[in-house]
RNA sequence: CGCGGGAUAGAGCAGUUGGUAGCUCGUCGGGCUCAUAACCCGGAGGUCGUUGGUUCAAGUCCUUCUCCCGCAACCA
C-alpha cells in the first residue's frame, strides 16, 4: 500500500564525545518510528547525523593534540556505530564537514545576506582583554570582568545576524494556526509565551572568536555560527541547494517529523522555521521535543565508572532488549530513567515472562499435539470472538500511540495483546482439549488463534524489536507480515508447520548479573582513578612548574559564602600578608576545623572573582573520589610563607 | 525569590476538556500444569506533598508553604 513519503531526522547529535545511553535515546525513537510507517506503507527517509564544528570541539582538539577533523572523524565513528549497533535504520547518515553541506550551507548564507535577511552588525558589550572575551551587564560582577576580575571596556565585535524580528507575526501565525506542530502542547506554550511574544531579537549567526566552522564566503574573518550550520542539515542532507534543488529534495521536503531534545526545541521551533521562511521554503509538519532519559541510580560520572552506554548494554541484553526498554519505559513528556536493576526487572517480566514464553508454550503445543501441523481453525465459540476483537483491537492502540508521540503507549498495547494470550491459552486449557479426541478440531482452531495472535504481534512488534519478530516468523514459519494482514484476523496460512520452539529470551538471574556489574563497576572506577586522569596530561618541563609559585600559608579564618553550596572563604597567612581564597570545600570541611590549619598555597595564581568574592591564590587538595575532596595540610612547624618545591 | 521539571499504593509510572483513583513490578492467597520456577484469577495496600480558595463536584483550576531533581552560577 502506498500511502506517500514520510520524511524524519534526528537532530544531529554534537561529536564532542562518545554518546552514553540518555543521548541515543533519539536515534532509536526516531528508529522506530521510520519503521513503523514503514510498515504502513509510507515511502520513508530517515536521516541522523554529527553536528561537528564549534568550538568546544575545537578546544577538545587541541587539548587531545589532534586537529579538529581527526577528533570528530573518530567521534563521528563512534556515534554511527552505537546507531548501527541499535539497529537503527537511517537512510541518510549526514556530517556537518560533508563538503555538500559546507558548500549549500555557505550558499543559503549568501543568500540570505543578498536579499537582507542576513546583516552585518555589531555585538556589543563589555569586553576583558586578558580573557578576549566579551560579557553582558548581567554577567559582570561589580562592574568587572567575571572570569579573572579585571577592567571591562565597552567593545563592539562585528557579527551577522539573522532578523528574526521580521518573521515574527508570521511564526505566530503558523504556530497558532497548526497545533499539530509543536509536541508535545505545553512546549508549544513556552515557545510563544516566554520568546516569541515578548518579541524576537535577531539572532548572531557568525562568529569570529572560532576558526572551526564554515567560512563566510565573502567575509573570511567570520565563521557560520551554529543555527545556520547544523539546522540546515536538514534540507541540505536530501538535496536542497538555493541554485536548484535536487527530486529527491522535491520529493521530500518539508520533513514529516523532527525528532529533538526538549532543549532544542526553541532552535527548531523558532530559529529554523524562520530560516526556512527567509528561503521560502516550507516548514516542517511536526516538531517533537522528547524527554530524556537519566540515570536511575545518581548521576553519571567516569570516575564512579557508572557511565551506561548503548553498547555494554547491548552486549548483556541484546540490542532488541534494549530498544524495546527504551521505548516502552520513556514517558512522553516526562525525563524516564535507567539503571541495570529495572532493565532487568522489564527483560525478565515483559520479554521473557509475558512475550518469550508465550510463543514457546504455544509453539511447543503445536508441536506437540499436531506435530507443528494445525489441520483446521473452524471449531470456533464465543470465547474465540471476545479474544479476537481484543487482539485486532491493538492495531489502532498503536497507531494511536504512534501518531502522538506516545510510543510507550503503542509497546505496551501489543504487550498488552501478549498478555491477552496468556490469558486465552488458560481460558481454553488446551491441555485439556488434548486428552479427548473428540476436541481435536477445537483443539487446532485454539492454537491457530494463538498463532495468528501471535504473528499479529510479531508484524507490530517489528518496529520496536526487529531482530526479535524475525526470530518468532521463523519458529511460525510464516512469510505474512504486511501491514494489512493484521488489519483483519486470519491471514495465518492454516496447514504450515511450525518449526521447533527456541526460547526467545532467557530469564535473566538479576542477582547475579547486578554482583558482576558491580564488580566491573568496581574495577572500572579503580582504573579511572589510577590511569585515566593521568594519561591525557602533556609531561612539562622543570622551568614549567617553576612558573608555579607554592607557598606554606595557614588558615587564620574561614567562613562560607553566602549563594553558594561548595565554597569556603579562607583568610591566609602567608607569611607576609594576609590573603582571601575562595574553595570550593564546603562539603567537606567546617570552617572551624579549618582555623589554625597550614595548608599549601598556589600565591601567583591570578586572581579571579567567584561569586562575587575575589579570590587570591589557591590551596591544594586531592580529589579522593568523586564525592570526596581532602585538603593537603602541612605540619604544624613550617612557618608560613616557606616555599615549597 | 536564576531558569525549568516534579511530588498519586512498598518501588516505577498513567490519569484526556474537573464527574466513583488506575497500570506494571513487588507482596499475600488461590488456580493450572502446555510453557522459560513461567501462565491465569483474586486480596491487601493511596486523606493523590502542604495551606487556603473556586465549584453541585478538584489528583485535575487558582493560591500558600515544604521537599526533591536537572541546568545555570559558582568547584582558582
Amino acid at each position: 500500500m502506498d500511502r506517500g513519503k514520510y520524511y524524519i531526522t534526528t537532530a544531529i547529535a554534537y561529536a564532542s564525545k562518545k554518546p552514553h545511553i540518555g543521548n541515543s535515546y533519539e536515534i532509536v525513537l526516531t528508529d522506530a518510528i521510520a519503521r513503523f510507517k514503514r510498515l504502513q506503507g509510507y515511502d520513508v527517509f530517515f536521516c541522523t547525523g554529527t553536528d561537528e564544528h564549534g568550538q568546544k570541539i575545537e578546544d577538545l582538539a587541541k587539548a587531545e593534540g589532534v586537529t579538529p577533523k581527526e577528533h570528530v572523524d573518530r567521534v563521528a565513528g563512534e556515534i554511527r556505530e552505537i546507531c548501527d549497533l541499535l539497529n537503527t535504520t537511517y537512510d541518510h547518515f549526514i556530517r556537518t564537514t560533508d563538503g555538500y553541506h559546507e558548500r549549500v550551507v555557505q550558499k543559503i548564507f549568501k543568500k540570505l545576506y543578498d536579499q537582507g535577511d542576513i546583516y552585518l552588525g555589531a555585538y556589543e558589550g563589555n569586553y576583558c582583554v586578558p580573557c578576549e572575551s566579551f560579557f553582558t551587564d548581567s554577567q559582570l560582577v561589580n562592574g568587572r570582568c567575571p572570569d579573572c576580575g579585571g577592567e571591562v571596556k565597552k567593545a563592539k565585535e562585528e557579527a551577522y545576524f539573522l532578523k528574526l524580528s521580521k518573521y515574527q507575526k508570521q511564526l505566530e501565525d503558523y504556530i497558532e494556526s497548526h497545533p499539530d506542530f509543536i509536541y508535545p502542547e505545553a512546549r508549544k506554550k513556552e515557545m510563544l509565551n516566554n520568546f516569541i511574544k515578548p518579541g524576537l531579537q535577531d539572532l548572531c549567526v557568525s562568529r569570529t572568536s572560532f576558526k572551526w566552522g564554515i567560512p563566510v564566503t565573502f567575509d573570511d574573518k567570520h565563521v557560520i555560527y551554529v543555527w545556520i550550520d547544523a539546522l540546515s542539515n536538514y534540507i541540505t542532507a536530501i538535496g536542497y541547494d538555493p541554485d536548484g534543488s535536487s527530486e529527491q529534495y522535491k520529493k521530500y521536503w518539508p520533513a514529516d517529523a523532527h525528532i529533538i531534545g526538549k532543549d532544542i526545541v526553541r532552535f527548531h521551533t523558532i530559529y529554523w522555521p524562520i530560516m526556512l521562511m527567509a528561503l521560502g521554503e516550507p516548514l516542517p509538519k511536526q516538531v517533537y521535543g522528547h524527554p530524556w532519559l537519566l540515570m536511575g541510580d545518581g548521576k553519571m560520572s567516569k570516575s564512579k565508572g557508572n557511565v551506561i552506554y548503548a553498547d555494554e548494554l547491548v552486549r548483556r541484553f541484546g540490542a532488541d532488549a534494549v530498544r524495546y526498554y527504551l521505548l516502552s519505559e520513556m514517558p512522553h513528556a516526562n525525563d524516564g530513567s535507567i539503571s541495570y536493576e529495572t532493565m532487568i526487572d522489564r527483560y525478565n517480566a515483559d520479554l521473557a515472562n509475558t512475550l518469550g514464553n508465550l510463543v514457546n508454550r504455544t509453539v511447543a503445543m503445536a508441536n506437540k499435539y499436531f506435530d507443528g501441523v494445525l489441520p483446521t481453525k473452524d471449531q470456533k465459540t464465543e470465547l474465540d470472538d471476545a479474544f479476537i476483537a481484543d487482539i485486532l483491537s491493538t492495531v489502532p492502540a498503536v497507531e494511536k500511540g504512534f501518531a502522538e508521540f506516545k510510543i510507550a503507549d503503542a509497546a505496551e498495547a501489543v504487550m498488552n495483546a501478549a498478555k491477552r494470550s496468556n490469558k486465552y491459552i488458560d481460558e481454553t486449557a488446551p491441555w485439556a482439549l488434548a486428552k479427548n479426541e473428540a476436541d481435536r478440531e477445537r483443539l487446532s482452531t485454539v492454537l491457530y488463534n494463538l498463532l495468528e495472535a501471535i504473528r499479529i504481534i510479531a508484524v507490530l512488534l517489528t518496529p520496536f524489536m526487529p531482530e526479535t519478530a524475525e526470530k518468532i516468523f521463523r519458529q511460525i514459519n510464516c512469510e505474512v507480515r504486511d501491514y494489512d494482514s493484521v488489519l483483519t484476523f486470519g491471514a495465518y496460512p492454516v496447514g504450515t508447520k511450525v518449526n521447533a520452539p527456541e526460547p526467545l529470551f532467557g530469564r535473566i538471574d538479576a542477582k547475579a548479573m547486578l554482583e558482576e556489574i558491580e564488580a566491573e563497576r568496581k574495577k572500572k572506577a579503580d582504573e579511572a582513578k589510577n590511569a585515566a586522569e593521568i594519561e591525557g596530561v602533556a609531561k612539562i618541563g622543570i622551568e614549567d612548574f617553576a612558573k608555579v609559585d607554592l607557598r606554606v600559608a595557614e588558615i587564620v579564618a574561614a567562613e562560607p559564602v553566602k549563594k553558594a553550596k561548595k565554597l569556603l572563604k579562607l583568610t591566609l597567612d602567608d607569611g607576609h600578608k594576609t590573603r582571601m581564597v575562595v574553595s570550593g570545600i564546603a562539603k567537606f570541611y567546617k570552617p572551624e576545623d579549618l582555623v589554625g590549619k597550614k595548608v599549601a598555597l598556589v600565591s601567583n595564581l591570578k586572581p579571579a572573582v567567584l561569586c562575587g568574592i575575589e579570590s587570591q591564590g589557591m590551596i591544594l587538595a586531592a580529589d579522593c573520589g568523586e564525592d570526596d575532596v581532602k585538603v593537603l595540610f602541612l605540619d604544624k612547624d613550617m612557618p608560613n610563607g616557606a616555599k615549597i618545591r
